[in-house]
RNA sequence: GGAGAGAUGGCCGAGUUGGUCGAAGGCGCUCGACUCGAAAUCGAGUAGGCAGUGUUGAUCUGUCUCCAGGGUUCGAAUCCCUGUCUCUCCGCCA
């Protein structure tokens, strides 16, 4: 959510950014409306000024033993214009945030402005693709035949975009989950949390997930509750309605969760392997930062991401999201993309994100510079560190043989209980 | 699921026969005095949102906020209704 001060001071800034972004708000409405509500405010706040000098005035005659009967029919009718203005204020300050819950971040001054992923910035490249001599496989085919992956059975049990993780494939799954969490919280200094993974309705707005985008969830029936698509609505979510002490900044928090995705509007698109699922894990990291430290934090993030993929030996580029790939909480994201083989591309397996105080704002999520300063909103950042479906398939790709058999690499082979290779049971 | 109790400022905790209550008191914190320094002691200060003023986020003014949302009333932290959460006991359960 924007500042309605910025709005109101900077209209153009907001309405370029929504140029940018191609997207449409009623920003003059907006302005509008909230000109209205202020004019309204300071009358309906005259009239509550004088229903409270009044009311103690009688108060006091009351206490002489004086009448006041006068004065009481006289606030009678004032009381009910309060009652009426603040009504009419109160439907104009819901049009208000209706509007403004659904004005996008504005993006940060080193986006590129552009339509699609095809205007997206390439930031650097790491490790060469592997040459095959033999023509590599998809990863399900890779799963399938080593019996790891059980798709079929997955959409039996479940429906389409669910699988059985089996034998060394389930183990691969949890050797990368911890693997990526002891990374992140013995050499990047992140703090594991495990949360729910179902939310209510609140913190779902706080990061901006409602009210906008409620057709990608998962909710669960007759309640107030959802299945979480990411950690980062859990844990961001932590401290809404709080305020950090100074000295906690910046705070760095890990956590694994299985994330639920409708996928909705996503129909045919990856519907083989693991690339899109309505279930799958990732570990994800988050960070509320000083505001004038968030892009350093940012690139910081990013690294720490990027990490994993090092280590795992598995290529991939950094790209910086162009204006109209930017997601809608986002100031500035980028996105990892790792190297599949057999789609011959580089797909996406983490997207890192400063939000500002876009959803601190929302979350209401603050801190004190100084014992006796003013609070002030936190900047938000998340990038996932990484989604582990995605890392399995891209394991499988890059690491296959010839023979059908698959490399672990050396960095998760201790949690693998030392096997340095997944081959076909017999 | 059944029965009961409760939700007040950073924390603890008064206030529940409705009327100078945004809220006593204590703790904590900040500043000052004392001290070579510290402790102790003494004095002062110490919520947030919105709006106006100023103008750039000092000040000043108004207003709202004592879990949330409604209601009664000239006036509610105090009365009524609904919801949420917490605690205790019982039942059930991994």
């Amino acid at each position: 959510m924007l500042d309605i001060k910025f709005v109101r001071n900077n209209p153009d800034a907001v309405k370029k950014a929504l140029a940018d972004r191609a997207v449409d708000v009623y920003l003059d409405e907006f302005l509008d409306l909230d000109e209205e509500r202020r004019k309204k405010l300071v009358e309906v706040e005259q009239l509550k000024n004088k229903r409270n000098t009044v009311s103690e005035e009688i108060g006091r005659l009351k206490k002489a033993g004086e009448p006041a009967d006068d004065k009481i029919t006289e606030m009678r009718s004032v009381s009910q214009s309060i009652k009426k203005m603040d009504e009419e204020i109160r439907e104009i300050e819901e049009k208000l945030q209706k509007i403004l819950l659904t004005i996008p971040n504005i993006p940060h001054e080193t986006v590129p402005v552009g339509a699609d992923e095809e205007d997206n910035e390439e930031v650097r490249r790491w490790g060469k693709p592997r040459e095959f001599n033999f023509k590599p496989k998809p990863h399900w085919e890779i799963a399938e035949q080593l019996d790891i992956i059980d798709f079929e059975r997955g959409s039996k049990v479940s429906g389409a975009r669910f699988t059985f993780y089996k034998g060394a494939g389930a183990r691969l799954e949890r050797a990368l989950i911890n693997f990526m969490l002891d990374l992140h919280t013995r050499e990047h200094g992140y703090k594991e949390v495990l949360p729910p993974f179902i939310v209510n309705a609140d913190s779902m707005t706080g990061t901006g997930q409602l009210p906008k985008f409620a057709e990608d969830m998962f909710k669960l029936e007759n309640t107030n509750y959802y299945l979480i698509p990411t950690a980062e609505v859990p844990v961001t979510n932590l401290y809404r309605e709080e305020i950090l002490p100074a000295e906690k900044l910046p705070v760095y928090h890990c956590a694994y969760s299985p994330c639920f995705r409708a996928e909705a509007g996503a129909a045919g698109r990856d519907t083989r392997g693991l690339i899109r699922q309505h279930q799958f894990n990732k570990v994800e990291l988050v960070k509320f930062s000083y505001p004038e430290k968030s892009y350093e934090e940012l690139e910081k993030l990013v690294e720490n991401a990027e990490k994993v993929l090092q280590l795992l030996g598995l290529p991939y580029r950094v790209v910086n999201l162009c204006t109209g790939d930017l997601g809608f909480s986002a100031a500035k994201t980028y996105d990892i993309e790792v190297w599949l083989p057999s789609f011959n591309i580089y797909r996406e397996i983490s997207s890192c994100s400063n939000f500002e105080d876009f959803q601190a704002r929302r979350a209401n999520i603050r801190f004190r510079r100084e014992k006796k300063s003013k609070p002030e909103f936190v900047h938000t950042l998340n990038g996932s560190g990484l989604a582990v479906g995605r890392t399995v398939a891209a394991i499988l790709e890059n690491y296959q043989e010839e023979d059908g058999s698959v490399s672990i690499p050396p960095v998760l082979q201790p949690y693998m209980g030392g096997i340095t290779k997944i081959t076909a049971e017999k």
